[in-house]
DNA sequence: TGCCAGGCCTTCC
DNA sequence: GGAAGGCATGGC
């Protein structure tokens, strides 16, 4: 069992606020969570992380860089509130919470998935193709399918997505999977691009606008000049600042957020999923 | 039942 | 360039 020495962490926020899909919460408030290559298991008891996995190697590094626990939030968060006070209440509300360092190919697909759609019947369509087509994993007597690759893909038509809840995404899944096939330098090269660039490239992908290319930007390639606007960020938008319309949204977040406007917004993201559905 | 969900595409002006 | 309507599916 590892243990990582943690502070300003809050594993459950970080887990649950909408930008993993693939985790179990255990009995013992432990999060199963299937990553790229491995399951892992994590518990928090005070500031320190217990790991535990089907795969050892290297894992303290990919776990500190799954969570982002290198980063330093709390100058982060200082730039928000100076900025605007008034966000005072929702960046309090997400202390500890880290945005996730995703996969590409998996985050690709899962927020193509989750245009017009639900955070469970998200999780249940992404989970679903990786037990059809997914690499299977035993871990605590339990089995596990990881998210299947681009080439384990190759062959699947947009009718046997259909199987799989994805309604009319079917066909953007499947132009994605052959794209990333094609040119296997596709998703890296976003490492590499600038933001802006980054988005006119992905959105010209069918079924990616600029809210689904700006997840992908943020939770995947750690990309937080990006502005993904969703139904929640508008709701707390016109709460907090009583302005509406995306365009108009987007300029408000620009100014009042620059670079850290990716964390500002899922800071908002998941203040609103909470207040406004209780 | 009807409305909504981490929106995007097409059509029409 | 911007507004309006359609879209699969599951949850509430």
């Amino acid at each position: 069992m590892l243990e990582i020495k943690v502070n300003d962490f809050n594993l459950d926020d970080t887990v649950t606020c909408g930008q993993i899909f693939r985790y179990t919460k255990e009995d013992d408030n432990s999060y199963t969570i299937i990553l790229k290559d491995r399951v892992i298991n994590v518990r928090k008891d005070n500031d320190i992380l217990y790991v535990d996995s089907n795969n050892s190697d290297d894992l303290e590094s990919v776990v500190v860089k799954y969570f982002d626990l290198d980063r330093d939030y709390k100058k982060i968060n200082e730039i928000i509130l100076n900025n605007d006070e008034s966000l005072d209440e929702v960046v309090g509300s997400c202390t500890g919470l880290k945005m996730i360092n995703s996969y590409p190919f998996e985050t690709t697909i899962s927020y193509i998935i989750s245009a017009n759609n639900s955070v469970s019947s998200i999780k249940k369509s992404v989970d679903k193709i990786s037990e059809a087509y997914g690499d299977k994993i035993e871990f605590r007597n339990k089995t596990y399918y990881l998210f299947p690759t681009p080439n384990q893909l190759k062959n699947v038509s947009a009718a046997d997505y259909r199987n799989y809840s994805v309604g009319f995404r079917d066909k953007y899944i499947e132009n994605m999977v052959k794209v990333v096939n094609d040119d296997c330098l596709y998703l890296d090269s976003f490492f590499d691009l600038a933001t802006t660039n980054s988005l006119d490239e992905l959105m010209k992908q069918q079924g990616i606008g600029p809210k689904v290319a700006s997840c992908i930007l943020l939770f995947a390639y750690q990309k937080f000049d990006v502005f993904p606007i969703d139904t929640w960020v508008k709701k707390v938008m016109k709460d907090k600042y009583n302005i509406e319309g995306e365009k108009n949204i987007r300029k408000q977040a620009q100014k009042v957020f620059g670079d850290y406007s990716g964390i500002a917004i899922q800071y908002m993201f998941h203040y609103g999923r909470n207040k406004f559905t209780k």
